[in-house]
DNA sequence: AAAATACCAGAGCAGTCACTCTATTAAAAG
DNA sequence: CTTTTAATAGAGTGACTGCTCTGGTATTTT
Protein backbone atom coordinates (compact mmCIF):
# COMPACT_ATOMS: atom_id res chain seq x y z
CA UNK A 1 0.00 0.00 0.00
CA UNK A 2 2.19 3.00 1.72
CA UNK A 3 4.75 4.00 3.72
CA UNK A 4 4.60 2.65 7.43
CA UNK A 5 5.48 4.40 10.15
CA UNK A 6 8.89 3.31 11.87
CA UNK A 7 8.98 2.67 15.23
CA UNK A 8 12.60 3.22 15.95
CA UNK A 9 12.82 6.73 14.19
CA UNK A 10 9.63 7.81 15.96
CA UNK A 11 10.46 7.17 19.42
CA UNK A 12 13.81 8.37 18.31
CA UNK A 13 12.28 11.91 17.17
CA UNK A 14 10.06 12.14 20.51
CA UNK A 15 13.22 11.65 22.15
CA UNK A 16 14.62 14.47 20.80
CA UNK A 17 11.66 16.76 21.46
CA UNK A 18 11.79 15.43 25.38
CA UNK A 19 15.35 16.23 25.67
CA UNK A 20 14.98 19.81 24.21
CA UNK A 21 11.81 20.45 26.12
CA UNK A 22 13.83 19.67 29.13
CA UNK A 23 16.37 21.64 28.62
CA UNK A 24 13.94 24.83 27.71
CA UNK A 25 11.70 24.33 30.81
CA UNK A 26 14.76 23.80 33.21
CA UNK A 27 16.15 27.27 31.87
CA UNK A 28 12.72 29.00 31.59
CA UNK A 29 10.03 27.41 33.18
CA UNK A 30 6.78 25.53 32.28
CA UNK A 31 4.98 28.77 31.04
CA UNK A 32 8.26 30.98 29.90
CA UNK A 33 9.35 27.69 27.60
CA UNK A 34 7.65 28.73 24.94
CA UNK A 35 6.73 25.61 22.46
CA UNK A 36 8.32 27.98 19.40
CA UNK A 37 11.61 28.06 21.66
CA UNK A 38 11.60 24.06 22.04
CA UNK A 39 11.21 23.49 18.73
CA UNK A 40 14.42 26.04 18.08
CA UNK A 41 16.22 23.85 20.57
CA UNK A 42 15.19 20.51 19.28
CA UNK A 43 15.64 21.94 15.62
CA UNK A 44 12.45 21.11 14.28
CA UNK A 45 9.09 23.33 13.33
CA UNK A 46 6.45 23.73 15.28
CA UNK A 47 4.15 21.24 12.64
CA UNK A 48 6.83 18.55 13.59
CA UNK A 49 6.48 19.48 17.53
CA UNK A 50 2.43 19.20 17.30
CA UNK A 51 2.66 15.92 15.17
CA UNK A 52 4.33 13.84 17.59
CA UNK A 53 2.73 15.83 21.28
CA UNK A 54 -0.54 16.94 20.77
CA UNK A 55 -0.39 19.40 23.34
CA UNK A 56 2.54 21.47 25.22
CA UNK A 57 1.74 19.71 28.51
CA UNK A 58 1.75 16.46 27.11
CA UNK A 59 5.47 16.92 26.73
CA UNK A 60 5.62 17.56 30.43
CA UNK A 61 3.42 14.70 30.99
CA UNK A 62 5.66 12.38 28.74
CA UNK A 63 9.18 13.75 30.86
CA UNK A 64 7.52 12.97 34.21
CA UNK A 65 5.80 9.59 33.03
CA UNK A 66 9.46 8.51 31.95
CA UNK A 67 11.15 9.65 35.36
CA UNK A 68 8.67 7.61 37.34
CA UNK A 69 9.18 4.51 35.29
CA UNK A 70 13.24 4.84 36.04
CA UNK A 71 12.57 5.11 39.72
CA UNK A 72 10.10 2.01 39.55
CA UNK A 73 12.62 0.12 37.42
CA UNK A 74 15.89 1.22 39.86
CA UNK A 75 13.95 0.16 42.46
CA UNK A 76 13.14 -3.65 40.87
CA UNK A 77 16.67 -4.04 40.39
CA UNK A 78 16.91 -3.42 44.18
CA UNK A 79 15.23 -6.92 44.36
CA UNK A 80 16.82 -9.63 46.38
CA UNK A 81 19.47 -7.56 48.10
CA UNK A 82 19.99 -8.33 51.50
CA UNK A 83 20.74 -4.92 53.76
CA UNK A 84 18.52 -2.68 53.45
CA UNK A 85 20.22 0.19 54.82
CA UNK A 86 22.57 -0.31 51.81
CA UNK A 87 20.05 0.46 49.44
CA UNK A 88 18.87 3.44 51.17
CA UNK A 89 21.84 4.72 51.08
CA UNK A 90 22.69 3.67 46.93
CA UNK A 91 19.72 5.64 46.84
CA UNK A 92 20.55 8.54 48.05
CA UNK A 93 23.91 8.58 46.13
CA UNK A 94 22.10 7.23 42.39
CA UNK A 95 19.40 10.88 43.67
CA UNK A 96 23.01 12.47 43.61
CA UNK A 97 24.43 11.29 40.45
CA UNK A 98 21.32 12.54 38.86
CA UNK A 99 20.84 15.38 40.35
CA UNK A 100 24.64 16.39 38.81
CA UNK A 101 22.38 17.04 35.23
CA UNK A 102 22.58 20.83 36.14
CA UNK A 103 19.50 21.27 34.07
CA UNK A 104 17.22 19.06 37.23
CA UNK A 105 17.39 21.34 39.87
CA UNK A 106 15.70 24.12 37.13
CA UNK A 107 13.63 21.55 35.95
CA UNK A 108 11.94 20.08 39.11
CA UNK A 109 11.37 24.11 40.37
CA UNK A 110 9.47 24.34 36.94
CA UNK A 111 7.11 21.45 37.49
CA UNK A 112 6.51 22.47 40.86
CA UNK A 113 4.86 26.08 39.05
CA UNK A 114 2.48 23.61 37.23
CA UNK A 115 1.13 21.02 39.42
CA UNK A 116 -2.53 23.41 39.99
CA UNK A 117 -2.72 21.56 36.77
CA UNK A 118 -4.52 18.35 37.83
CA UNK A 119 -3.16 16.09 35.27
CA UNK A 120 0.29 17.16 35.81
CA UNK A 121 -0.38 16.62 39.92
CA UNK A 122 -1.68 12.81 39.04
CA UNK A 123 1.66 12.39 37.21
CA UNK A 124 3.37 13.78 39.76
CA UNK A 125 1.93 11.87 42.86
CA UNK A 126 2.33 8.75 40.92
CA UNK A 127 5.97 9.06 40.93
CA UNK A 128 5.86 10.54 44.56
CA UNK A 129 4.25 7.05 45.12
CA UNK A 130 6.61 4.93 43.51
CA UNK A 131 9.24 6.50 45.57
CA UNK A 132 7.24 6.57 48.41
CA UNK A 133 6.40 2.58 47.78
CA UNK A 134 10.14 2.33 47.14
CA UNK A 135 11.64 3.83 50.31
CA UNK A 136 9.10 2.52 52.69
CA UNK A 137 9.60 -0.99 51.86
CA UNK A 138 13.45 -0.82 52.61
CA UNK A 139 13.05 1.38 55.54
CA UNK A 140 10.45 -0.67 57.01
CA UNK A 141 13.18 -3.91 57.01
CA UNK A 142 15.64 -2.07 58.04
CA UNK A 143 13.26 -0.88 61.14
CA UNK A 144 12.24 -4.99 61.62
CA UNK A 145 16.10 -5.35 61.56
CA UNK A 146 17.04 -2.63 64.23
CA UNK A 147 18.85 -0.25 62.06
CA UNK A 148 17.38 2.47 61.92
CA UNK A 149 15.19 4.12 64.87
CA UNK A 150 11.72 2.56 66.39
CA UNK A 151 9.79 5.86 67.50
CA UNK A 152 8.38 6.60 64.13
CA UNK A 153 6.37 4.81 61.25
CA UNK A 154 8.35 3.52 58.30
CA UNK A 155 6.13 5.51 56.14
CA UNK A 156 7.02 8.57 57.99
CA UNK A 157 10.67 7.69 57.75
CA UNK A 158 10.42 7.52 54.18
CA UNK A 159 8.47 10.90 53.81
CA UNK A 160 11.39 12.42 55.53
CA UNK A 161 13.91 10.70 53.88
CA UNK A 162 12.43 12.70 50.55
CA UNK A 163 11.79 15.55 52.30
CA UNK A 164 15.45 16.11 52.87
CA UNK A 165 15.91 14.89 49.11
CA UNK A 166 14.00 17.42 48.06
CA UNK A 167 14.83 20.34 49.70
CA UNK A 168 18.92 19.05 48.45
CA UNK A 169 17.13 19.58 44.84
CA UNK A 170 16.12 22.93 45.99
CA UNK A 171 19.25 24.46 47.50
CA UNK A 172 21.09 23.13 44.05
CA UNK A 173 19.67 26.18 42.01
CA UNK A 174 20.55 28.78 44.78
CA UNK A 175 24.42 28.94 46.03
CA UNK A 176 26.51 27.90 44.01
CA UNK A 177 29.45 26.42 46.24
CA UNK A 178 26.40 23.82 47.18
CA UNK A 179 26.86 21.23 44.32
CA UNK A 180 25.46 17.81 44.04
CA UNK A 181 28.87 15.42 44.39
CA UNK A 182 30.11 18.49 47.10
CA UNK A 183 27.33 17.74 49.79
CA UNK A 184 26.76 14.29 48.83
CA UNK A 185 28.85 13.06 51.67
CA UNK A 186 26.63 15.31 53.73
CA UNK A 187 23.70 14.04 52.56
CA UNK A 188 24.61 10.88 53.03
CA UNK A 189 25.35 11.43 56.59
CA UNK A 190 22.18 13.14 57.54
CA UNK A 191 20.45 10.88 55.95
CA UNK A 192 22.29 8.54 58.37
CA UNK A 193 21.64 10.98 61.41
CA UNK A 194 17.62 10.75 60.37
CA UNK A 195 17.66 7.64 60.22
CA UNK A 196 19.74 6.33 63.07
CA UNK A 197 17.83 4.80 66.16
CA UNK A 198 18.32 6.16 69.84
CA UNK B 1 -5.00 73.20 47.68
CA UNK B 2 -6.48 69.91 47.32
CA UNK B 3 -7.10 66.31 48.25
CA UNK B 4 -3.89 64.65 49.98
CA UNK B 5 -2.80 61.27 50.34
CA UNK B 6 -4.09 59.45 53.14
CA UNK B 7 -1.29 56.50 54.05
CA UNK B 8 -3.33 54.75 56.19
CA UNK B 9 -5.82 54.10 53.65
CA UNK B 10 -3.11 54.08 50.80
CA UNK B 11 -1.49 51.26 52.83
CA UNK B 12 -4.41 49.31 53.63
CA UNK B 13 -5.71 49.04 50.22
CA UNK B 14 -1.70 48.14 49.10
CA UNK B 15 -2.11 45.43 52.08
CA UNK B 16 -5.57 44.42 50.56
CA UNK B 17 -3.99 43.57 46.93
CA UNK B 18 -1.17 42.06 48.26
CA UNK B 19 -3.22 39.59 50.55
CA UNK B 20 -5.00 38.78 47.22
CA UNK B 21 -2.29 38.33 45.04
CA UNK B 22 -0.81 35.90 47.78
CA UNK B 23 -4.02 34.00 47.27
CA UNK B 24 -4.07 33.92 43.61
CA UNK B 25 -0.26 33.36 42.93
CA UNK B 26 -0.55 30.21 46.09
CA UNK B 27 -3.25 28.79 43.82
CA UNK B 28 -2.66 29.37 40.62
CA UNK B 29 1.25 29.76 40.22
CA UNK B 30 2.51 32.95 39.36
CA UNK B 31 1.87 33.29 35.58
CA UNK B 32 -1.12 31.50 35.98
CA UNK B 33 -2.73 34.17 38.71
CA UNK B 34 -4.14 37.21 36.07
CA UNK B 35 -4.16 40.32 36.90
CA UNK B 36 -8.03 39.80 36.44
CA UNK B 37 -8.08 37.75 38.96
CA UNK B 38 -6.22 38.98 41.14
CA UNK B 39 -8.36 42.02 41.00
CA UNK B 40 -11.27 39.81 41.22
CA UNK B 41 -10.25 38.34 44.75
CA UNK B 42 -9.25 41.88 45.96
CA UNK B 43 -12.71 43.31 44.78
CA UNK B 44 -11.08 45.91 42.52
CA UNK B 45 -10.71 47.08 39.02
CA UNK B 46 -7.95 46.90 37.27
CA UNK B 47 -7.26 50.23 37.43
CA UNK B 48 -6.86 50.51 40.85
CA UNK B 49 -4.66 47.48 40.47
CA UNK B 50 -2.09 49.52 38.32
CA UNK B 51 -2.86 52.29 40.65
CA UNK B 52 -0.83 50.79 43.26
CA UNK B 53 1.76 48.71 41.58
CA UNK B 54 2.96 49.63 38.14
CA UNK B 55 3.38 45.78 37.16
CA UNK B 56 2.26 42.47 38.21
CA UNK B 57 5.87 41.66 38.87
CA UNK B 58 6.11 44.83 41.45
CA UNK B 59 3.33 43.34 43.45
CA UNK B 60 5.54 39.58 43.75
CA UNK B 61 8.37 42.09 45.10
CA UNK B 62 6.33 43.47 47.35
CA UNK B 63 5.14 40.45 48.80
CA UNK B 64 9.55 39.00 48.99
CA UNK B 65 10.38 42.65 50.46
CA UNK B 66 7.64 42.22 53.16
CA UNK B 67 8.85 38.76 54.08
CA UNK B 68 11.96 39.45 54.45
CA UNK B 69 11.42 42.51 56.37
CA UNK B 70 9.78 40.34 58.78
CA UNK B 71 12.78 37.78 58.76
CA UNK B 72 15.09 40.99 59.33
CA UNK B 73 13.09 41.91 62.38
CA UNK B 74 12.35 38.62 64.05
CA UNK B 75 16.40 38.11 64.04
CA UNK B 76 17.01 41.54 65.43
CA UNK B 77 15.26 40.75 68.27
CA UNK B 78 16.85 37.64 69.29
CA UNK B 79 19.65 39.77 70.08
CA UNK B 80 21.07 39.31 73.71
CA UNK B 81 19.39 36.07 73.72
CA UNK B 82 22.17 33.74 75.72
CA UNK B 83 21.16 30.28 74.68
CA UNK B 84 22.26 30.16 70.97
CA UNK B 85 20.67 27.14 70.40
CA UNK B 86 17.21 28.20 72.10
CA UNK B 87 17.02 30.40 69.60
CA UNK B 88 17.93 28.67 66.56
CA UNK B 89 15.16 26.08 67.77
CA UNK B 90 12.80 29.34 68.10
CA UNK B 91 13.56 29.93 64.40
CA UNK B 92 12.18 26.46 64.09
CA UNK B 93 9.07 26.99 65.71
CA UNK B 94 8.37 30.29 63.95
CA UNK B 95 8.42 28.89 61.11
CA UNK B 96 5.99 26.42 61.66
CA UNK B 97 3.60 28.20 63.15
CA UNK B 98 3.91 30.75 59.59
CA UNK B 99 3.80 27.55 57.59
CA UNK B 100 0.57 26.61 59.13
CA UNK B 101 -0.78 29.09 56.45
CA UNK B 102 -1.74 26.79 53.48
CA UNK B 103 -1.02 29.37 50.98
CA UNK B 104 2.89 29.85 51.97
CA UNK B 105 3.39 26.15 50.39
CA UNK B 106 1.61 27.22 47.36
CA UNK B 107 3.25 30.56 47.43
CA UNK B 108 6.70 29.52 47.64
CA UNK B 109 6.52 27.53 44.60
CA UNK B 110 4.96 30.11 42.79
CA UNK B 111 7.77 32.12 43.35
CA UNK B 112 10.51 29.48 42.59
CA UNK B 113 9.18 28.65 38.85
CA UNK B 114 10.08 32.51 38.63
CA UNK B 115 13.22 32.58 40.01
CA UNK B 116 14.28 33.05 36.26
CA UNK B 117 13.33 36.60 36.47
CA UNK B 118 16.40 38.73 37.37
CA UNK B 119 14.60 41.01 39.68
CA UNK B 120 13.21 38.01 41.88
CA UNK B 121 16.09 36.42 41.81
CA UNK B 122 17.47 39.23 43.56
CA UNK B 123 14.71 39.78 45.96
CA UNK B 124 15.16 35.60 46.72
CA UNK B 125 18.52 35.91 47.16
CA UNK B 126 18.08 38.78 50.01
CA UNK B 127 16.04 37.03 51.66
CA UNK B 128 18.07 34.11 51.40
CA UNK B 129 21.08 36.16 52.79
CA UNK B 130 18.84 37.40 55.84
CA UNK B 131 18.24 34.20 56.57
CA UNK B 132 21.66 32.74 56.41
CA UNK B 133 22.97 35.49 58.22
CA UNK B 134 20.64 35.43 61.07
CA UNK B 135 21.14 31.68 61.30
CA UNK B 136 25.02 30.96 60.81
CA UNK B 137 25.68 33.67 63.43
CA UNK B 138 23.69 31.77 66.50
CA UNK B 139 25.11 28.35 64.63
CA UNK B 140 28.78 30.05 64.91
CA UNK B 141 28.00 30.94 68.86
CA UNK B 142 26.51 27.84 69.60
CA UNK B 143 29.81 25.90 67.71
CA UNK B 144 31.75 27.94 69.79
CA UNK B 145 29.78 26.74 72.79
CA UNK B 146 30.14 23.15 71.77
CA UNK B 147 26.66 22.42 71.62
CA UNK B 148 26.76 21.59 67.76
CA UNK B 149 29.30 19.83 65.62
CA UNK B 150 32.43 21.18 64.33
CA UNK B 151 33.55 19.08 61.71
CA UNK B 152 31.10 21.31 59.44
CA UNK B 153 31.23 24.83 58.87
CA UNK B 154 28.37 27.58 60.52
CA UNK B 155 27.61 29.00 57.25
CA UNK B 156 27.50 25.29 55.69
CA UNK B 157 25.36 24.24 58.88
CA UNK B 158 23.44 27.48 58.43
CA UNK B 159 22.48 26.26 54.99
CA UNK B 160 21.35 22.77 55.77
CA UNK B 161 19.07 24.26 58.82
CA UNK B 162 17.17 25.83 55.83
CA UNK B 163 17.44 23.22 53.06
CA UNK B 164 15.24 20.86 55.74
CA UNK B 165 13.11 23.97 56.28
CA UNK B 166 12.45 24.03 52.57
CA UNK B 167 11.89 20.03 52.00
CA UNK B 168 9.44 20.38 54.40
CA UNK B 169 7.58 23.40 52.94
CA UNK B 170 7.24 21.30 49.69
CA UNK B 171 6.27 18.55 51.98
CA UNK B 172 3.15 20.49 53.00
CA UNK B 173 1.67 20.67 49.52
CA UNK B 174 1.68 17.09 48.87
CA UNK B 175 0.69 14.52 51.40
CA UNK B 176 -2.18 15.15 53.33
CA UNK B 177 -1.34 13.84 56.63
CA UNK B 178 1.71 16.20 56.13
CA UNK B 179 0.81 19.06 58.38
CA UNK B 180 3.41 21.71 59.50
CA UNK B 181 2.16 21.56 63.31
CA UNK B 182 1.58 18.08 62.86
CA UNK B 183 5.12 17.33 61.76
CA UNK B 184 6.50 20.33 64.04
CA UNK B 185 7.98 17.68 66.33
CA UNK B 186 9.84 15.58 63.87
CA UNK B 187 11.29 18.79 62.15
CA UNK B 188 12.98 19.69 65.84
CA UNK B 189 14.14 16.40 66.29
CA UNK B 190 15.61 16.54 62.82
CA UNK B 191 17.42 19.79 63.53
CA UNK B 192 18.60 18.43 66.82
CA UNK B 193 20.37 15.20 65.31
CA UNK B 194 21.25 17.50 62.20
CA UNK B 195 23.46 19.81 64.46
CA UNK B 196 24.76 17.23 67.64
CA UNK B 197 27.90 17.02 67.96
CA UNK B 198 29.87 13.66 67.37
C1' DA C 1 -19.14 76.27 47.35
C1' DA C 2 -15.57 75.34 44.33
C1' DA C 3 -11.33 73.86 42.86
C1' DA C 4 -7.95 70.55 42.82
C1' DT C 5 -6.59 66.05 42.87
C1' DA C 6 -6.46 61.30 44.83
C1' DC C 7 -8.95 57.25 43.90
C1' DC C 8 -11.31 53.98 41.14
C1' DA C 9 -13.49 51.41 37.20
C1' DG C 10 -13.47 48.94 33.04
C1' DA C 11 -13.22 49.11 27.93
C1' DG C 12 -9.66 48.73 24.76
C1' DC C 13 -4.92 47.89 22.83
C1' DA C 14 -0.74 45.76 21.51
C1' DG C 15 1.72 41.78 21.94
C1' DT C 16 2.27 36.83 22.71
C1' DC C 17 1.44 32.01 22.60
C1' DA C 18 -0.44 27.45 21.82
C1' DC C 19 -2.15 25.35 18.24
C1' DT C 20 -4.05 24.63 13.15
C1' DC C 21 -3.83 24.36 8.21
C1' DT C 22 -1.80 23.92 3.94
C1' DA C 23 1.79 22.56 1.17
C1' DT C 24 5.88 19.95 0.23
C1' DT C 25 9.04 16.16 0.59
C1' DA C 26 10.48 11.45 1.59
C1' DA C 27 9.94 6.72 1.88
C1' DA C 28 7.57 2.31 1.60
C1' DA C 29 4.33 -0.79 -0.97
C1' DG C 30 2.66 -2.49 -5.45
C1' DC D 1 7.70 4.10 -11.73
C1' DT D 2 3.38 5.15 -9.48
C1' DT D 3 0.70 5.47 -5.57
C1' DT D 4 -0.05 6.22 -0.95
C1' DT D 5 0.79 8.12 3.26
C1' DA D 6 4.06 9.42 7.04
C1' DA D 7 6.96 13.33 8.13
C1' DT D 8 8.11 17.99 8.21
C1' DA D 9 7.96 22.90 7.82
C1' DG D 10 6.19 27.34 8.72
C1' DA D 11 2.74 30.98 7.94
C1' DG D 12 -1.54 32.03 9.94
C1' DT D 13 -5.28 32.32 13.64
C1' DG D 14 -7.97 32.95 17.59
C1' DA D 15 -7.76 33.51 22.34
C1' DC D 16 -5.77 35.59 26.15
C1' DT D 17 -2.93 38.78 29.07
C1' DG D 18 -0.54 42.58 31.00
C1' DC D 19 -1.11 47.09 30.83
C1' DT D 20 -2.94 51.90 29.25
C1' DC D 21 -6.23 55.43 28.91
C1' DT D 22 -10.23 57.87 29.42
C1' DG D 23 -13.73 59.22 32.23
C1' DG D 24 -16.07 59.57 36.41
C1' DT D 25 -16.46 59.95 41.68
C1' DA D 26 -14.96 61.01 46.45
C1' DT D 27 -12.58 63.83 49.55
C1' DT D 28 -9.76 67.48 51.23
C1' DT D 29 -8.28 72.29 51.08
C1' DT D 30 -9.23 77.17 50.26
Amino acid sequence: MARTVDPERYAARRLQIIDAAVTRFAADGYVGATTASICRTAGIGSGTFFHYFPTKADVLLGVLAEGTEETRAWFAAQDGRDDPLAVLRDWVRRSVDELADPRLAGFVRAVGAVMTEPAVAAALARDEQVQQDGLERWVDRARSGGQVRQDRSAAELAAWLALVLDGFVARLAGDDWFTAHGQGDMLLETVDRLLAPR
